[in-house]
DNA sequence: TCAATTATACGAAGCTTTTCGTAAAAAGAA
DNA sequence: TTCTTTTTACGAAAAGCTTCGTATAATTGA
């Protein structure tokens, strides 16, 4: 077994991840055209880009055609996780509340999702009551 | 004017600052010992790191004792929101709602903790019913 | 067929961030 | 005083990430 897990995309790395799971797979051209509506991107530069997650298994590819598909190969909520779970460490000492107290403050949040959360909420304090059962 | 606003630490300075908002003003030992603690760090390491923020105004220093005294110069919460904002874009595409629904479920929570979720959520409420006031 | 276009591969330059070695000054101990 | 320890300063090596130039192969179309 040579496929390390993967997990710690780097900044340029996130930005092509969320475009294959915005857009589904897709050819470095598609990928370079969709980067560059924000930043201006050499061609090559996603090429390498996305040959380097190839590598690091963070994506796959099809080379049946002779422009290559890439598709993501970790799932966008894994990843998600996981940069949740380190940012929580780094920038709010572990503690889920602060980050959470802070990011509905700080951030709009519409009256509907504010009920999305008090579900949550609910949902979370059922589980606790019988969480030794 | 030469004191351009700062804000936007890197990985390792945020560790730092972490250390300065814990424990207050330190010294370049103190700072050291506490990193160690984590990750063998060379004691000139944190102090090159330290010069470098005092460039960059990430923290100020008091140079009266022979061993400077370094003390955060922004405080917790404004950087905690910066980051939190990057953050919230690159990972999370802006929609504070799914971060804050999966840091609310998976990463442990007192029941005490989300009451005062509640609370908040309450307060939330009613500011936006009388945001036109 | 042959030139122009569009791909991939690859190495290396360019940046940023982190780590470390060394020099020099200050303080303390013998 | 003189040797040792502790400190700052500084430059540059080391490491990681991003960008780009160039070579080469495949495809298209005139």
């Amino acid at each position: 077994m040579e496929n390390t897990a993967p997990l710690k995309p780097t900044e340029t790395e996130l930005e092509i991840l969320q475009i294959l799971w915005q857009h589904g797979p897709s050819t470095v051209r598609f990928v370079n055209e969709e980067q560059s509506k924000t930043k201006e991107t050499g061609y090559t530069t996603t090429l390498k880009l996305l040959q380097i997650m190839h590598e690091k298994n963070l994506v796959t590819r099809d080379e049946e055609s002779r422009s290559h598909v890439y598709r993501a190969a970790v799932t966008e909520e894994e990843t998600q996780q996981h940069l949740l779970g380190r940012f929580l460490d780094t920038a709010f000492r572990g503690s889920a509340m602060k980050l959470v107290m802070q990011a509905l403050g700080n951030h709009r949040t519409t009256p509907d999702e504010l009920n999305q959360i008090r579900h949550l909420l609910k949902k979370l304090e059922d589980d606790s009551s019988n969480a030794d059962s």
